[in-house]
DNA sequence: CCCTTGTTTCTGTCGAGACTGAAATTACGC
DNA sequence: GCGTAATTTCAGTCTCGACAGAAACAAGGG
């Protein structure tokens, strides 16, 4: 692996984006490291690689693992660990937002859940807001349920859902 | 306005999930109980509300309104300003993933065309790199292609549409 | 059983950004 | 124009989380 500018130029990037999704910059980097590499790497080539500290790339390829993002691999006669990246595109994604349904859309309809059965018996509460409580409650339910089904259908056909775009409306007509 | 359990829980919730998506807690926070209030609040009655400064409200009230969440209104012989926020969930939602492509989407977009138009002729870069590269070009690519479509679509339309989940894929053979 | 090599845990430092409160500014009634 | 109430700007404080580096811990090899 080497890197050369574009794959800094990656790298870094994924790097800010994804202290905006809810890791941080080295586990997001080490990622886009070993999607890039087109041989399994070493936690020291990380080391060298990324210029960051060695306890912060085993903290950060614990983390990916335990996502499932990345796997561990062998070599013959070699017994260091060797890390490489999920090379679907599709399915780093689908585990990416299956990390944050888990960790954003699930609390989230939990407490809201709660809210809608704490105002049924609630004077204090205006009808208005109770509305409004219902509504939201409605639409992240409706969404969650909605990516619940998707989710199971397979890249091909969502490609293809995807390519139609807009023209999708005509078919549910 | 009242600041009764439940509307307490929510608006609470609501401002750790803003911290989550990119803002910060008392915008979030504010847009919860603006979105929950059956009437317009002042500034200072969200001060009351929530406990924070009223310099904190007062800048979090402008990152609202210029994503266009949160509008001013005023009440005959009152010249203070009173604030409400989008009410319906769906509008609240393009607005704010509409935020989201602008600040992520796009630059991510810009940043892998560049990546890909420079490995075009770089003898540096490994093949296999080249493609990962290019594979997620074009993920990204249709991903912003297909919001872009979509967004456009009515909201009655997309609920029939999310209604049908999974079964879209029967329309689409 | 010790030595080497690789890996993890832990503690302290540092920086970014949220938030407060005071000072400055604006708008408006009189 | 002057005084008052509302609003904004700004500088300083504080908190949280990322990260480095040292120390502890495993796992083989000889």
């Amino acid at each position: 692996m080497k890197m050369t500018p574009a794959v800094e130029k990656y790298v870094l990037h994924w790097g800010e984006m994804g202290t905006r999704w809810g890791t941080n910059r080295t586990v997001a980097q080490i990622q886009a490291l070993l999607y890039l590499s087109p041989k399994p790497l070493r936690a020291d080539e990380i080391v060298d690689l990324l210029s960051v500290a060695r306890s912060n790339v085993s903290t950060s390829i614990r983390e990916l693992q335990s996502h499932g993002l990345v796997r561990m691999t062998h070599m013959l006669g070699d017994r260091r660990d060797y890390f490489e990246s999920l090379h679907d595109v599709w399915e780093l994604f689908r585990v990416i937002i299956e990390q944050r349904k888990q960790k954003e859309l699930n609390p989230t309809l939990a407490m809201l859940k709660g809210c809608a059965a704490e105002v049924e018996s609630d004077t204090e509460t205006d009808a208005v807001t109770k509305d409004r409580i219902r509504n939201m409650l409605q639409f992240v339910e409706s969404t969650s349920n909605w990516y619940e089904q998707v989710s199971q259908i397979p890249t091909s056909t969502l490609t293809k859902i995807m390519a139609l775009g807009a023209k999708i409306t005509k078919l549910v007509k």
